[in-house]
DNA sequence: CATGAATGAGGCTTCATTCAT
DNA sequence: CATGAATGAAGCCTCATTCAT
């Protein structure tokens, strides 16, 4: 909505925005990041949506490295902050909390760019060791942690079933990885997007994990 | 001049070594693009690990998106008609069957090389949309009918509860996918490689399912 | 704001500051030129140093060429001026002279920033075939014919023996070219800066010159 | 001599001579960084003047820096080793030795394309300060000790008096950088080349020399 | 067939210079 | 006048691909 006349082709008239440059740019690399990873991602495709110049790029990111390192605190990092605090103040079952976090998962990070970053993580980790550290101290741990919580909540008040936590934390986020991962590769093409409605696979999956954990009234 | 003598039944001296020289550089790149992913594989890395000099590469594939390719062909060929035959004299209940079918996945896909396979392809699948298309009909949907049947046997059998076929195979697949993932991104660091036994991970899985899936003996 | 009293007679503001900028810039320039050689010495430093914008450089020095040569012109313009009254109006006996001509350029030239220009001409001078000619016609052939201008003296006087004029210049000279060199090289390396006291060097060269120079009470 | 024909203007025949590379961008590196500084290279023209493409510069050297290194090491490092043993079967006085040392020195250096690359050690040594300590330890040192046993020679025979040997090894060294340091700055150009004959130059420095370092018969 | 030296298009990054504020 | 954000030409370097041996 801003911006709107100068928007057609006229040969980009230097403008003076130091404070929105660097979260423009954030924002056209991630969705250039995500859409083709980031070996084939070139930094003046980068620099050209975001409506600058590449020299203009490296004024607020040293390097392409960066960058991309950039790209994953913003949109990664941080975020579980928020969450932790719902689930501290949530009053409802510890059912409809699982549900509730799986489902905000998707509102928030599936649905969005955000699951992009998931998936590049995943694929480029190897080729960033540094980055992924970070990754696994700012996103990982808090993430299990937080559906750790959420879990014990239940044995504690007699909701759920005794049970290995860590394997349970793997259940619950299997669907979660699968479901980023399928959103940004085989999902983006027209024979397959219409298959898998994520919502309602989140709520079948919640459904059976659920099945799985819960407390049942004497098997026999 | 040496290795004279086991020249089998090949005509020719050098033939045996020649015939075996695309598997070889295939196996290599296969290992080096999990690894590093395509864009960060040199295709003289692949070479060498090969025992094979750059130039001779590409007397047998013409470009490294063709090497690419042959990677994809070859380890995907054809991996689901054994499966098939098996799912189709087995004998066992549906339970069984399900369990047997995911730690077979496990031991031939998964601890193998060929899971690298899987996250190579959700990977890099955005940018080779013609290797996308082969793999969903070579491998995809080979695969979702192969464990839509197991699924149906079990409806059809009384051993399972009706359900939506396609959201259950979702459920069957996504411990799997996520599995590769792991095992070939954040798995190989140190810190997490002891925490997540994929056996026993997938033994909870099944358990989770199969209590979502089963008929109950009249729930209340 | 604050400085309101010091604005001696100018009438606007920022008039003696605006007046010393180039100068201030010139300064700047000079040091890291020879600090850092022309071509490694980025304009923005220059201007951070003089404590203004890079802007503001362009606004008084139309290039990074045409800093460089102002700081040639301000750095060489009429040094020998002085020196020549000053050979003119000399008493003493040629050999103090010559004694005093070197002290005093080490005094005034060698130990001061102005010996870094020297360096830097002779680094630089094939870049800037324009400011060579200008150097040569403006340092060098003054500076030549001054020390000629003492050598003649000695022979006048009878104090030296004749001698080939051109060559004893160079035999001068030399010892100030190292100097200046040597301060401005290997000289700021810690392990060889105390290894050679100016001074005293130049008293030795003073020794030997005239050793070399003097008439002789008969050789034999 | 050698390839005699294809010297015109085809376009670059494909040749295959791994040996004598490294020797050709040698020779081509230090021609253009003698010539227009190190800065002002460009790694393209030496590949160019080698008669070879920009890529296969870096195929043996790895940088452009390395490159520089190399032409130091080739060009100066280990010359004194022959030096040193002329030295030790030298059998005339002391005074032909430094005679003859220095002018060995404009020969195989002074008068080569090797003192130009002096000046660039003199003139880049702050932008490499690994290669400065290279040049003082391979260079600098050697070359002083050279000159000290040769002065200390002179001294044990009585031919030349007592006297500080690092202030007249300075004393030696100061004609031969200001010839290096001439002929590749001002004496390059038109005007002043003629003026300054370097062997007749040396002679008279070596007179000079030879007259400040003397045992005189009695100086009263 | 196999080799590996050679090529050159293409990407990242720097920095002198411009110009809207 | 002064600023410093923005520009883009130019340089270093990589690596898929070619080809003489």
């Amino acid at each position: 909505m801003p911006r709107a006349s100068p928007s057609t082709d006229t040969p980009a008239k230097r403008t003076r925005r130091k404070e929105s440059r660097p979260s423009e740019l954030l924002a056209a690399a991630l969705d250039l990041f995500v859409e083709k990873g980031f070996a084939a991602t070139r930094v003046e495709e980068v620099a050209q949506r975001a409506g600058v110049s590449k020299g203009t790029l490296f004024l607020y990111f040293p390097s392409k490295d960066e960058l991309f390192k950039a790209v994953v605190r913003q949109t990664l990092a941080g975020r579980f902050h928020e969450w932790s605090d719902e689930v501290d103040s949530f009053t409802g079952s510890s059912a409809e909390l699982l549900h509730y976090g799986m489902h905000s998962w998707w509102e928030r990070v599936g649905n969005t760019q955000a699951s992009g970053m998931t998936k590049l993580m995943l694929s480029e980790a190897q080729n960033f060791p540094e980055m992924a550290a970070f990754y696994q101290a700012e996103v990982v741990q808090p993430y299990h942690s937080l559906v750790r919580r959420i879990l014990q909540r239940g044995v504690d008040r007699g909701e759920f079933a005794a049970m290995d936590l860590e394997l349970a934390t793997y259940a619950v986020t299997a669907p979660l990885i699968f479901l980023a991962m399928w959103k940004h590769s085989v999902g983006t093409h027209p024979c397959t997007a219409s298959v898998l409605d994520p919502l309602h696979y989140l709520d079948a999956q919640v459904h059976i994990l659920l099945n799985g954990l819960r407390v049942r009234p004497a098997p026999a």
